[in-house]
RNA sequence: GGGCGAUUAGCUCAGUUGGAAGAGCGCCACGUUCACACCGUGGAAGUCGGGGGAUCGAGGCCCCCAUCGCCCACCA
C-alpha cells in the first residue's frame, strides 16, 4: 500500500487531522435528512468568563465518544456548541480585567479606553464607566475569550458542527430568550411580584433558590428579654442575629409546646425599642432549639419569610439592598436607639447592638458560639440578605403542586444515565418552595422585554406591562420605545419606562435547544432536531441547567426537550476531592495534549464509567498514548503484508471476510464479532467505557496472541492459501478495529486509516456482524499453549526467538482438536521443531528447548 | 433530618441475569532492536469494608452496621 510511513508517530497528528476534517467539513450536519435519521445533542454552552479545565475535557469527550458513534451508525448527528457568555461571571471578569466597574448613572463615552487590559494595579480603583461602555467592554473580551477556548475544543478533536455556533448574548439568543419569556407571560406562566427576595448585597442583585449554597459560618446565640405587657415578666429568646431586633414583628413557639401555650395570643415587647409585638404559634417553631421560641424578623431568614407570609405579619425592613442598615426606621420603631445602628453594616450592626442591650440590661449571659449553616449566592462572599423587590418569575412548580407533579412526569419521561441521577431531578422539584426568580439587576445579559405605563402622576402601572411584537425582537427597552410610543415619552408621565432588568444567565441557557436548533426561525431544522436525543452535562447543574430547561420545554411544548440525559462525573484531585481552580497549578489541558497526545488524554477520559466521579490520572493518559502508539504500529505491520487473497478494501460498506479459510483466523474473527456487539449494545446505551473496555481487551489479545501466532504463516511460511487467510483475517480485523476505536481515538484512527483508505474513517459504517463462522473459544487452548511455551522460555532465560526441540502437549479430547488446528501456527511462533498432541485429563505441556539453544552463549 | 452513590491487589478501576477472584499502572525477573524501547515475555501480590440471612453455591441477592463522598432540607 502507498502510504504507509516508515516510521508512523502520534506527533503532530491533531493539528493535521483537524485542519483536515474542518477543510472538507467531515462533521457537518446534514440538515435534509429526516427526523429519525437525526441524532441531536444538546451541548453544554461553557462559560467562557472562566477557562477551560479538565472537566471539560473530561465531560465533552464522553459527549463526543457518542456523537462519533452514532455518526459513523448513519446518523445524521446534530452537534453544536455555542458559548455561555451572558451574564455576572461575564461582568466580573470584565471589571477585573479592565479595572472598571458599571455605573449606569454614567454618560456614554465614545472610544472610550479601559486604565488596564489584563495585570490590573493592585491599588487600582475600578472607574466608573457607563452601561453601554461597559457592555463593549464586555462584548471585546467575550470575543478573545472565545477564540482561545475554539482553540482548544479543536485541539481535543470535538465533532462539532462549528457551523451553528452560537453564544447566549448574541442575537438570536436574546431573540430567542425574549421570544420564549414572551410566549410565557402571554399564557401566564411568567409574572411580576413585589415580594421577599433571597438578595446579594455585593452583586446588588437578586438571586434564585437554584443559585443559593449553604456555607458553615461561625456565629453566637444572644440570649434577648422580651417583656411581657402583663407584668408576668420576661421572655427569653435565643437568636443569631440580635441586630434585627429593630425589625421583629413577632415572637412565634410551636402549638403545643405548652410552656407558651399560655402565652399565645398576648403581646411582649422588644428590648430597646419597647415596640409590642404578639406571641403566636406555629409548626415551624422547634421547641429544643434555643429557648423553643424565637424572634420573627421582617427578614432574617426563609424562615422568616414563611412566618411573615403565614402568620400575615406586619412588615420592618431595616436591611437596605447595600447590605446597609437603612436610614430611617420603620414605621412605630423609635428613632433613638435606631440611630445608633443606621447606616452601619450588620456586622457593625450586631456588635453595637450587643453593646446597647449589655447597657440596658436586656441580654442574659454571654454569647455562645456556634457553627451554623447560612446561605450565600454560589458566586458570592457575602451571605445573602432578604430584601423586598419587584421581580420576574416562572411558575416552576414551586408554588403549584400540580405542576410540580407533572414537572416530575416530564423527568420520568426522560432515559437517565446512569439512572440514579433521576432521584436528584425528583429530589429538587419535590423540595422546590418559590417559583424561578428570572429578573437580574445587572448589565450584561438579555434585557426584559417590557415596558411600563407611566401614569399621569408619573407612577410606573406595574400590573399593565407593555410588550413588543415578535417581529421586533430582539429589543432593549432602555433605547427602544414600546409600540405605540416615540423615545420622547421615555420617563414622562402618560409616557412609559422600560424594565430596567435583564434575565439571569440560565433563563437564556435553559433555551438552549431552542437557539440551537433555531426555533421560530427555521421550522425545518427545528421539526428535525427537537426534541433532541442527548443532554450531556455534570450533575451538579440538574437543579439549574437541566430543569430550567426542562420547565421552559414544558411550559412551551409540552414535552421533554429531549430523550436521554447523560450525567458526568467530576475529575477528583489524587487525594478524592473535587479539583478547584483554587488548588493552583492544575494541569491545563493544552500542557497534556501537548505532553501525551490528544488520543490518550481522551482515552483517560471514555475509560472512565459514566456519571461516575473520577481521579485525575495521568497514567491513564500514558496508558492511552501506548494504546494510541500501538494502533499505528500494528496497522503498518498488519498492511505491511500486502493485499492478497480475496480482500477488498470498502471505501463504505463493510469488507468481505470470505478469505478467511483457515480455523484459526475464523476463531479470531468470530471472537471479533463478538466485540462488535458487545461494543455497539454499549455504545447505543451510552457506555462508551464498556465499549472501550471490550475494544481495547480484545486489541491487545489480538496484537499479543493473534498476531504473533500467525505472523509467520502472513509471511508465506505454509504457502500462498494459508497467507492469504492470514492476511485478510487480519486486514479484516484491523480495518474493524480501527473503527471500533474511531470514536475514542479519532485521531490515531483516522491516521491508520488514510494509510489504506479514502475517506475518513468518522464517515465509514460502524462495523455490522462478521459472517465469520468460527468457534470463537477455539483459540483459548492454542494460547494457553502459546502461553506455556514462552514461560518456559523465560523461565529458561531463554529468548522468545529461542528454538524448541519438542513440545508435548496432554489435553482432553474436546481442546485437541483446537490445538491441532493450531499447531502448525504455534510452530511458527514458538520455533517449534517437533509437537506432540496426546490425551490428558487437564492441558499440560512439556517443553524441551533444543540444547544448542540453551547452550549458546548469551551476549 | 431526607435521599443517592461508593467501599475488590500498593495505586486507578473492571467484574451485565449468583456457578472455581480480573485488568492496567507500579514492583521483580528475563528477553529483544527482522511492526512497536511510546517494546516483548513471565512472576509475586486480594479472608472482594464489617456482621447476619435465604441458597447446593455470594464480590454479586435480603437485613443491619461502619467509613467516605455527593444532593436536598424551614440551620431562630
Amino acid at each position: 500500500m502507498a502510504n504507509i510511513p516508515d516510521k508512523p508517530t502520534l506527533d503532530g497528528i491533531e493539528a493535521r487531522w483537524s485542519a483536515r476534517w474542518q477543510a472538507d467539513g467531515t462533521y457537518d450536519f446534514d440538515a435534509a435528512a429526516p427526523r429519525e435519521q437525526v441524532f441531536a445533542i444538546d451541548t453544554p454552552p461553557p462559560t467562557v468568563s472562566g477557562s477551560l479545565h479538565m472537566g471539560h475535557m473530561f465531560s465533552y469527550t464522553h459527549t463526543d465518544i457518542v456523537a462519533r458513534f452514532q455518526r459513523m451508525s448513519g446518523k445524521a448527528v446534530f452537534y453544536p456548541i455555542g458559548w455561555d457568555d451572558n451574564g455576572l461571571p461575564t461582568e466580573r471578569r470584565v471589571q477585573n480585567y479592565y479595572g472598571v466597574r458599571c455605573d449606569p448613572t454614567q454618560q456614554y463615552v465614545e472610544g472610550f479606553e479601559p486604565p488596564f487590559r489584563g495585570d490590573v494595579a493592585k491599588d487600582h480603583r475600578p472607574v466608573p464607566i457607563s452601561r453601554p461602555n461597559f457592555i463593549e467592554l464586555c462584548d471585546e473580551l467575550v470575543e478573545i475569550d472565545e477564540q482561545i477556548f475554539e482553540a482548544v475544543l479543536r485541539r481535543l478533536g470535538l465533532s462539532y458542527d462549528w457551523s451553528y455556533l452560537y453564544a447566549t448574548i448574541d442575537e438570536r439568543s436574546r431573540r430567542t430568550s425574549q421570544r420564549a419569556f414572551l410566549r410565557n407571560l402571554q399564557r401566564g406562566e411568567a409574572y411580576l411580584q413585589e415580594a421577599p427576595t433571597l438578595w446579594d448585597i455585593d452583586d446588588r442583585t437578586a438571586v434564585a433558590q437554584a443559585e443559593m449554597e449553604d456555607r458553615e459560618r461561625q456565629g453566637a446565640y444572644h440570649k434577648l428579654l422580651f417583656h411581657r405587657t402583663d407584668g408576668a415578666g420576661d421572655v427569653e429568646i435565643d437568636t443569631t442575629r440580635p441586630e434585627l431586633v429593630a425589625a421583629c414583628v413577632a415572637l412565634v413557639a410551636h402549638p403545643d409546646d405548652v410552656r407558651y401555650q399560655p402565652m399565645f395570643g398576648s403581646t411582649v415587647r422588644t428590648p430597646l425599642y419597647g415596640v409590642g409585638v404578639p406571641i403566636l404559634a406555629h409548626e415551624l417553631a422547634e421547641p429544643d432549639k434555643g429557648t423553643g421560641i424565637a424572634m420573627i424578623c421582617t427578614f432574617g431568614d426563609t424562615t422568616d419569610v414563611t412566618w411573615w407570609r403565614e402568620l400575615a405579619l406586619e412588615m420592618r425592613p431595616i436591611i437596605g439592598r447595600d447590605g446597609r442598615i437603612l436610614p430611617t426606621p420603620p414605621s412605630g420603631v423609635p428613632a433613638e436607639p435606631y440611630a445608633a445602628i443606621a447606616g452601619l453594616t450588620v456586622a457593625q450592626a450586631q456588635k453595637k447592638v450587643v453593646e446597647q442591650l449589655a447597657a440596658s440590661g436586656e441580654t442574659v449571659g454571654e454569647p455562645r458560639p456556634i457553627t451554623h449553616a447560612v446561605k450565600f449566592y454560589e458566586r458570592g462572599s457575602r451571605p445573602l440578605e432578604i430584601v423586598t423587590s419587584r421581580q420576574w418569575y416562572i411558575r416552576n412548580g414551586g408554588r403549584d403542586p400540580e405542576l410540580r407533579t407533572a414537572l416530575v412526569k416530564r423527568g420520568g419521561e426522560v432515559a437517565w444515565h446512569p439512572a440514579h441521577m433521576q432521584h436528584r431531578y425528583d429530589n429538587w422539584v419535590e423540595g422546590l418552595n418559590g417559583d424561578w426568580l428570572i429578573s437580574r439587576q445587572r448589565f450584561f445579559g438579555v434585557p426584559i422585554p417590557v415596558w411600563y405605563r407611566l401614569d399621569d402622576a408619573g407612577e410606573p402601572e406595574y400590573d399593565q406591562p407593555l410588550t413588543p411584537d415578535e417581529s421586533q425582537l430582539p429589543i432593549d427597552p432602555s433605547t427602544d420605545a414600546p409600540p405605540g410610543y416615540g423615545n420622547d415619552q421615555r420617563g414622562q408621565p402618560g409616557g412609559f419606562i422600560g424594565d430596567p432588568d435583564v434575565f439571569d444567565t440560565w433563563a437564556t441557557s435553559s433555551l438552549t435547544p431552542q437557539i440551537a436548533g433555531k426555533w421560530e426561525e427555521d421550522p425545518a431544522l427545528f421539526a428535525s432536531v427537537f426534541p433532541m436525543d442527548l443532554r450531556p452535562q455534570s450533575h451538579d447543574i440538574i437543579r439549574t441547567w437541566l430543569f430550567a430547561t426542562m420547565v421552559r420545554s414544558h411550559h412551551e411544548f409540552g414535552s421533554a426537550p429531549w430523550r436521554h440525559a447523560a450525567l458526568s462525573g467530576w475529575i477528583l484531585d489524587p487525594d478524592r476531592k473535587k479539583m478547584s481552580k483554587s488548588k493552583g497549578n492544575v494541569v491545563t489541558p493544552m500542557a497534556l495534549f501537548d505532553q501525551y497526545g490528544t488520543d490518550a488524554v481522551r482515552y483517560w477520559s471514555g475509560s472512565a464509567r459514566p456519571g461516575v466521579d473520577t481521579a485525575f490520572s495521568e497514567d491513564q493518559m500514558k496508558v492511552g498514548r501506548k494504546l494510541a502508539n500501538k494502533v499505528l504500529n500494528v496497522s503498518k505491520f498488519v498492511l505491511g503484508f500486502g493485499e492478497v487473497g480475496s480482500y477488498e478494501p470498502a471505501d463504505d460498506g463493510y469488507p468481505p471476510d470470505v478469505g478467511a479459510t483457515e480455523v484459526v483466523d475464523q476463531s479470531m474473527l468470530a471472537r471479533l464479532d463478538g466485540v462488535i456487539a458487545e461494543a455497539t449494545t454499549a455504545f447505543e446505551a451510552f457506555d462508551y467505557a464498556r465499549a472501550l473496555e471490550r475494544t481495547e481487551s480484545f486489541f491487545w489479545w489480538f496484537c499479543d496472541d493473534y498476531v504473533e501466532l500467525v505472523k509467520g504463516r502472513a509471511y508465506g511460511s505454509r504457502g500462498d492459501a494459508a497467507a492469504a487467510s492470514a492476511r485478510t483475517a487480519l486486514r479484516t480485523a484491523l480495518d474493524t478495529l480501527l473503527r471500533l476505536l474511531a470514536p475514542i481515538m479519532p485521531f490515531a484512527a483516522e491516521e491508520a486509516w488514510s494509510w489504506w483508505h479514502d475517506g475518513s474513517v468518522h464517515l465509514a459504517s460502524w462495523p455490522a456482524p462478521l459472517a465469520a463462522g468460527g468457534d470463537p473459544d477455539l483459540l483459548d487452548p492454542v494460547c494457553e499453549v502459546m502461553s506455556e511455551v514462552r514461560r518456559a522460555k523465560t523461565e529458561a532465560k531463554q529468548s522468545q526467538r529461542a528454538e524448541v526441540a519438542e513440545l508435548r502437549v496432554w489435553a482432553p479430547a474436546e481442546r485437541r482438536a483446537a490445538i491441532d488446528a493450531g499447531r502448525a501456527d504455534l510452530a511458527d511462533a514458538g520455533s517449534i521443531l517437533e509437537i506432540t498432541v496426546d490425551d490428558g485429563e487437564q492441558l499440560r505441556c512439556e517443553v524441551v528447548l533444543s540444547p544448542s539453544t540453551r547452550d549458546a552463549p548469551t551476549g
